[in-house]
RNA sequence: GGGCUUGUAGCUCAGUUGGUUAGAGCACUGUGCUGAUAACGCAGGGGUCACAGGUUCGAAUCCUGUCAAGCCCA
C-alpha cells in the first residue's frame, strides 16, 4: 500500500532523492505551465552579482523569495519567476583591476577600455555555477535559463529609453556634486572606497576674523580645518536658534569685537578675560555682510554674507561655519539654496589654478601654511593650531582625499517627491516601520539622484554634447534606431558599452560642430531599478509581457536595499509612469554569527551554506530562517541552531508519519477521508487542524512568515505528544472497527494537510510525505505537492470551545503528574482517586466530560471535582487586578486589602452562590462580581496536591493490596515489552511467556493475566522454566523477583 | 553627527488596549513514562525585563534621557 518508511531519517539523502524526482519529472516547469490561464502573481528577482560566491545571506533572501511563489502556485496563480543578473559596476571593475595588477584609471586607459570591458564581461559569471548549484540545492525555484542580464544591448537600450523619457520631461540635468576625490589618481572614489581609507590625520585648526562691512571693528570668528578652501569662501553659516555673543577684547593694544557662539566662548578664549557686550540668537545675523578674505575670483552673484543653516553645531569651532560650496556637501546644499557662487580654485591634480596668484600650482595641502601666514600678516588670523581627527585617504595611494565639486548628471527626483511619498504609502512593507521610517524618511528628504560615474564598465549615459565650447548643444538618445538615424548608418551591431559608443559622432544641428558622448556612465542602481522594463526590452519588444508582469506583487531583499534596489525601482516607476513597481515587500535583517557578531572575512566567522546543507539539509536551513526571528530583524546563525530544527520539528513529524505508515500497512484501512468524526480526540484534532489551516493561510496572505510557520511546529508537537499518544490503542487494537477507521482517516488527513501547509517552506519533506501518502494511493492526484491545491479551511470542523477544553485537560493532567511527583508515586502504580478544582462552570463541565482521559493519563481509578459539601476544604481568595483595577482605578489597592481581610470561607461561599460580594470601604458599598475574584479550593488533608493559578489537582495516595497488585502487573508488562524489543520482534508478533516469580508478584500476574496477555500479544503464559531458545530477562522491583522467558509463537 | 531598528533566563525567542508570582523551547540536573519516537511527562537551578528618571493604584509594556549593538545616511 504505502512505501515502507525507515524511522531513521537521512535528511540529505532524502532531499537529494527529491531533487532527482523534480528534475526527472520537470516539476518546476510544470508548476509554471500548468497554472497558465490562472490569475497572474508577479515576482521580481532582485538581481545578484555573480562575481562573488553566494553566502548564507543569499540563502536567506532566496529562501524568503521562494516561499510566496510556491504558496501562490498552490492557490492556483500563475507565477513566472524570471531570474536576473546584475553585471555592471565598480565591484566588477575592481576585481579585474586586481587581476591585472592595476591601481589607477590611467592604467586602464593605457591597457585599452575595450579590452578591459571585455574582461569585466567575462568575469561577471565567474561563480555562476556556484550560484546555480546552491540555488538548485536550496530549492529556490527561479528560471535561470531565461534570466535577464543587465549588460546586454537590449537591456541597455531599454535603460536609454527610460533616460530619454526623463530627458524629455526635463528630469535629467547637469549640476555639481561634491565627491571625495583623489588628486593623485585623478578620480572620485565611491563611498565603499572611501570607507576603506579612514585614518588619523593632523590638520590645521584655524580661527579667522571676517570683519563686518558695517562695523569694521567687529569680526565674525570663523573656524576651519581646511585653510586651502578659504579662497573659495562665499558665505558664513550660523544656526538660527543658537545663542551668539559679541565679546570685546584687547588685540595688541586696540579693542576689537568678535562674534561667536555663546557656549564656545570659554573653549575659544580659555583663560583670557573677555567682556560680553551683546547676546542674541543666530537668526539676527542673517544677511549680515562681511569683507571677503580673498578676491582672486570675481563673483557673479551676491556673496560674503551670513546664511542660516540647521547643520551648524557648537560641538567645536566657533559656531560660525565657513562655507565654500565647491568643497563641501553641506556647503553645496547651502550654495544651491541661497544661489551662492561656486568658486572652483583647484585643478584636477590638486593644485591651485593660476588665478590664485600667490599659490598657483601649489598642492592645496602644501599651501595651508602659506595661507595661514598670509592671513596672519593681514591681521585676519585669530589663532592657528592643529587638530587630530579621522580623515579619509585614498585606499590605493594614501593621498588625503579632497571633497571637491565635480560636474555630474542628476535625475530630478526631488521634483516628484510628493508622488514618491504618496505611492509609497500604498505599498505593504514587512516590517511596516520601514514604510514610514527608514524608507519614508528617505523619500521625505529626497535629493536629486546623482547618476554619473566616471568609470568604464556600465551603462553609458546616452547624452551627446557639441564639442564647440560656445555651443554645447546637447541631445539625449533613446534607442539604437535613433542613434543610427543621427549618424546615418545602421548601428544595430554596435556594442553599447564604452569605448564603442564613444566613437559615435554626428554633426551638431546648431553649429555644425562635432557631437561627442559625455564620458559618464550611470549608477548601476539605475540598471537594476529599470528591470521591470528592461528585462523585457520594453518598449521595443514584449509590450504584452510587460503589462502582464507589472507591477510586482512581491519582492524581497535585505534592509540595505532601501536606498538601493527598493529606491531605484520606486523612483524609476514613479517618474516614468507614476505607479508603484511593487505592492508587497519583505525587508530582511542581516545575518550575524552565533555570537551576534557581524560575519566578516577578517573575523573568520563566516558560515558557508554548504557546510550546513550537507549536514542538515535545505529544509531545516530554510525552516530555521523562517521561524527563528521575525524577517526584519538581525538573526544569529550557526550550523547548530539549524540542527535543532531537525530534532525538534523534522523528526517529530517524521515519527508521526512513520508511525502512521507502519500501522496503516498492517491494517490497510479502507477509507482515508474524514466525514463526520464522533470520537472527541478526532473532533479535537480536526478542529485544531482547521484552525491551523486558517491561521497559516491568513499569515501567508499578509506576508507574515513567522506566523505562517511557527504554528505548524506547535501543532505537530501536540499531534505527536497528545493525539498520537492518546490514540495509540485505537491503532493497534485487533478489531478493525469504525473507531479505528476514524483514527486512520483523521491522522491521514492531518499528515497530508501538514505536508501541504509546509510545502512552501520545507519543499523537500513536504514532497516526500505527499508522494507516499497521496501519490502512492491515488495516481490521479497532482504529481507533486507543489502542484497540489492549498488546503481549504473547513469551518464546520472548527470548535473553539472544544479546543479550549482539551487545553484545560492537558493542563490538569500536567498538574496531576506534578502531584504524583510530589507524593513520590510513580505512574505505573494505579491510585484510587484524583480530584480537581477548576476556575469556572464551563471548565467544570469540560472536566466532567473528559474524566476518562484524565483517569487513563494519570493512571487513577476515579476522577472527580473537589467538592466543598463533602470534604474538608479551605479556600483562598485572590482579587484579580486586571478586572478590579480597570473597574475601580485608584480604589483598587484599598479594595484588594478589604477583600483579603474578609473571611475567605465566607467569600468563597458567596462567590459560589453566584451573588455579588458586598464590600464596604470609606462608607461606600461596592459589589464585587464572581469573575473579579479568584476562589481556589484546597484540600486540607489526605491528598497530594499541586496547584497552578485557579487550578488544583489532589491525589489520594493511599494504596490497597489490589492497587499494589495492579501496579506490579504493569511493571511486569513493562519488562515483557522491553524483552520483545530486545528480542527484535515485530510489533504484531505473538509470543509465549515462561515466568518464574516470587509469591506476591506471581499472584499479581495471575490476577491480571488477561490484561498482561492482551498488552503483550501473549498467546500462552506458563509458570515454568523457559526453553533454551527463549529470550530471557531477570529483574527485581518492589521487593519481588522475576525471570521471564519469551519465545515467538508460530 | 542624523534616521531607523534591536536589547527579556547560558542560547533562540514569546509577552495582547499597562493588570495575578514575566513565559516557551533548547541546554543542564533529578525523576518518571514508553512496542511510533533520535522522543515525551513532571520537577529543579537559571531574570536588577540594558540603565536612570517620569506618568500611573499598578510599567517588560507608555513618556524622557543614557548606554550598547546593527543597518543606512552624513
Amino acid at each position: 500500500m504505502f512505501k515502507t518508511v525507515n524511522p531513521k531519517l537521512n535528511v540529505p539523502l532524502m532531499e537529494e532523492t527529491i531533487l532527482k524526482l523534480w528534475k526527472k519529472q520537470n516539476v518546476f516547469k510544470k508548476t509554471v505551465e500548468q497554472r497558465k490561464g490562472g490569475p497572474e502573481y508577479v515576482f521580481y528577482e532582485g538581481p545578484p552579482t555573480a562575481n562573488g560566491k553566494p553566502g548564507v545571506h543569499h540563502v536567506l533572501a532566496r529562501a524568503f523569495k521562494d516561499m510566496f511563489p510556491r504558496y501562490k502556485t498552490m492557490r492556483g496563480y500563475h507565477v513566472s519567476r524570471r531570474g536576473g543578473w546584475d553585471t555592471h559596476g565598480l565591484p566588477v571593475e575592481i576585481e579585474v583591476e586586481k587581476q591585472l595588477g592595476f591601481n589607477s584609471k590611467h592604467q586602464i586607459e593605457e591597457y585599452g577600455v575595450d579590452k578591459f570591458n571585455e574582461l569585466c564581461k567575462n568575469s561577471v559569471f565567474t561563480y555562476i555555477q556556484d550560484w546555480e548549484k546552491l540555488t538548485d540545492r536550496i530549492a529556490f525555484w527561479v528560471d535561470l535559463e531565461d534570466a535577464y542580464v543587465t549588460y546586454t544591448n537590449e537591456y541597455i537600450e531599454s535603460v536609454w529609453w527610460i533616460l530619454k523619457n526623463f530627458w524629455e520631461k526635463d528630469l535629467l540635468f547637469k549640476g555639481y556634486k561634491i565627491v571625495p576625490y583623489c588628486p593623485r589618481c585623478g578620480t572620485p572614489l565611491s563611498d565603499h572606497e572611501v570607507a576603506l581609507g579612514y585614518d588619523d590625520a593632523v590638520d590645521p585648526s584655524v580661527f579667522v576674523r571676517f570683519p563686518l562691512v558695517d562695523k569694521p571693528d567687529t569680526s565674525l570668528l570663523v573656524w576651519t580645518t581646511t585653510p586651502w578652501t578659504l579662497p573659495s569662501n562665499v558665505a558664513v553659516a550660523a544656526h538660527p536658534d543658537v545663542d551668539y555673543v559679541t565679546v570685546e577684547r584687547d588685540n595688541e593694544g586696540t579693542k576689537e569685537k568678535l562674534i561667536l557662539a555663546k557656549n564656545l566662548v570659554e573653549r575659544v578664549f580659555k583663560d583670557e578675560e573677555v567682556k560680553v557686550v551683546d547676546t542674541f540668537k543666530g537668526k539676527k545675523l542673517k544677511d549680515v555682510k562681511y569683507k571677503p578674505l580673498f578676491t582672486f575670483i570675481p563673483t557673479d552673484k551676491p556673496a560674503y554674507y551670513v546664511i542660516l543653516a540647521d547643520y551648524v553645531t557648537t560641538e567645536d569651532g566657533s559656531g560660525l561655519v565657513h562655507t565654500a560650496p565647491a568643497y563641501g556637501q553641506e556647503d553645496m546644499e547651502s550654495g544651491k539654496k541661497h544661489d551662492l557662487p561656486i568658486m572652483l580654485t583647484v585643478q584636477p591634480d590638486g593644485t591651485f589654478i593660476p588665478e590664485i596668484t600667490p599659490w598657483r600650482g601649489i598642492f592645496v595641502k602644501d599651501a595651508d601654511p602659506l595661507i595661514i601666514k598670509d592671513l596672519d600678516a593681514r591681521g585676519l588670523l585669530f589663532r592657528a593650531g592643529t587638530i587630530t581627527h579621522t580623515y579619509p585617504f585614498c585606499w590605493r595611494c594614501k593621498t588625503p582625499l579632497l571633497y571637491y565639486a565635480r560636474e555630474s548628471w542628476y535625475v530630478r527626483t526631488s521634483s516628484k517627491k510628493d508622488r514618491l511619498v504618496d505611492l509609497n504609502n500604498t505599498i505593504n512593507w514587512v516590517p511596516d516601520h520601514i514604510k514610514t521610517g527608514r524608507f519614508g524618511n528617505w523619500l521625505e528628504n529626497n535629493i536629486d539622484w546623482s547618476l554619473s560615474r566616471e568609470r568604464y564598465w556600465g551603462t553609458p549615459l546616452p547624452v551627446w554634447e557639441c564639442e564647440n565650447s560656445s555651443c554645447k548643444h546637447r541631445e539625449c538618445v533613446g534607442s539604437v534606431a535613433e542613434l543610427s538615424e543621427k549618424v546615418g548608418k545602421d548601428l544595430t551591431e554596435l556594442d553599447l558599452h564604452r569605448p564603442h559608443v564613444d566613437n559615435v559622432h554626428w554633426k551638431c544641428v546648431d553649429c555644425g560642430g562635432k557631437m561627442t558622448r559625455v564620458k559618464d556612465l550611470i549608477d548601476v542602481w539605475f540598471d537594476s531599478g529599470s528591470m521591470p522594463y528592461a528585462q523585457w526590452h520594453y518598449p521595443f519588444e514584449n509590450q504584452d509581457k510587460f503589462k502582464q508582469q507589472f507591477p510586482a506583487d512581491y519582492i524581497c531583499e535585505a534592509v540595505d536595499q532601501t536606498r538601493g534596489w527598493f529606491y531605484s525601482l520606486h523612483a524609476i516607476s514613479t517618474l516614468l509612469n507614476d505607479d508603484v513597481s511593487f505592492k508587497n515587500v519583505i525587508c530582511l535583517g542581516h545575518i550575524q554569527d552565533g555570537e551576534g557578531r557581524k560575519m566578516s572575512k577578517s573575523l573568520g566567522n563566516i558560515v558557508q551554506p554548504w557546510d550546513v546543507l550537507n549536514v542538515h539539509g535545505a529544509d531545516a536551513l530554510r525552516w530555521y530562517l523562517y521561524t527563528a526571528t521575525p524577517p526584519g530583524q538581525e538573526r544569529r546563525f550557526s550550523s547548530d541552531l539549524v540542527g535543532d530544527v531537525i530534532r525538534s520539528f523534522t523528526l517529530t513529524l517524521w515519527n508521526v508519519y512513520s508511525f502512521f505508515i507502519t500501522y496503516a500497512n498492517l491494517d490497510k484501512p479502507q477509507a482515508l477521508t474524514v466525514t463526520a468524526p464522533t470520537n472527541d480526540l478526532d473532533r479535537w484534532l480536526l478542529s485544531e487542524l482547521n484552525v491551523l489551516v486558517r491561521d497559516v493561510t491568513n499569515a501567508y496572505e499578509t506576508y507574515d512568515v513567522t506566523n505562517a510557520t511557527r504554528p505548524v511546529e506547535k501543532f505537530v508537537e501536540t499531534l505527536s505528544t497528545w493525539y498520537v499518544r492518546r490514540s495509540r490503542r485505537r491503532f493497534w487494537k485487533n478489531d478493525s472497527d469504525s473507531d479505528k477507521q476514524a483514527a486512520y482517516s483523521t491522522l491521514y488527513t492531518a499528515l497530508v494537510t501538514i505536508a501541504k501547509l509546509i510545502a512552501p517552506a520545507m519543499p523537500f519533506i513536504a514532497e516526500e510525505l505527499y508522494q507516499n501518502l497521496v501519490r502512492s494511493v491515488d495516481e490521479t492526484a497532482p504529481e507533486s505537492v507543489h502542484l497540489a491545491e492549498w488546503p481549504k479551511v473547513m469551518d464546520e470542523f472548527i470548535d473553539e470551545s472544544l479546543n479550549r477544553d482539551m487545553g484545560l485537560i492537558m493542563r490538569l493532567v500536567s498538574l496531576g503528574h506534578s502531584a504524583r511527583q510530589k507524593a513520590n508515586r510513580k505512574v505505573r502504580q494505579p491510585l484510587a482517586e484524583a480530584a480537581f478544582s477548576v476556575g469556572n462552570p464551563a471548565e467544570r463541565k469540560a472536566l466532567m466530560s473528559n474524566m476518562d482521559v484524565i483517569a487513563d493519563e494519570l493512571n487513577v481509578k476515579q476522577v472527580r471535582l473537589l467538592d466543598a459539601s463533602t470534604e474538608a476544604l479551605t479556600h483562598t481568595v485572590k482579587p484579580l487586578p486586571k478586572q478590579l483595577g480597570q473597574k475601580y482605578g485608584n480604589k483598587y489597592p484599598a479594595l484588594q486589602k478589604a477583600i483579603l481581610a474578609m473571611n475567605a470561607e465566607e467569600v468563597a461561599k458567596t462567590m459560589h452562590s453566584g451573588s455579588p460580594l458586598k464590600v464596604t470601604l470609606d462608607g461606600e458599598e461596592y459589589s464585587i462580581l464572581s469573575d473579579e475574584v479568584e476562589v481556589k479550593a484546597m484540600a486540607k488533608e489526605g491528598f497530594a496536591v499541586a496547584e497552578d493559578g485557579a487550578y488544583v489537582a489532589a491525589l489520594v495516595t493511599d494504596l490497597t493490596p489490589e492497587l499494589v497488585a495492579e501496579g506490579q502487573a504493569r511493571e511486569f508488562v513493562r519488562r515483557v515489552q522491553d524483552l520483545r524489543k530486545t528480542a527484535d520482534l515485530d510489533v504484531a508478533d505473538r509470543v509465549e511467556l515462561f515466568v518464574e516469580a516470587t509469591a506476591g508478584l506471581r499472584s499479581a500476574i495471575e490476577a491480571h493475566e488477561g490484561y498482561i496477555k492482551a498488552e503483550t500479544l501473549t498467546v500462552k503464559l506458563s509458570f515454568a522454566n523457559p526453553p533454551a531458545n527463549a529470550s530471557v530477562v531477570e529483574d527485581e522491583f518492589d521487593g519481588e523477583k522475576v525471570k521471564v522467558g519469551l519465545v515467538k509463537s508460530k
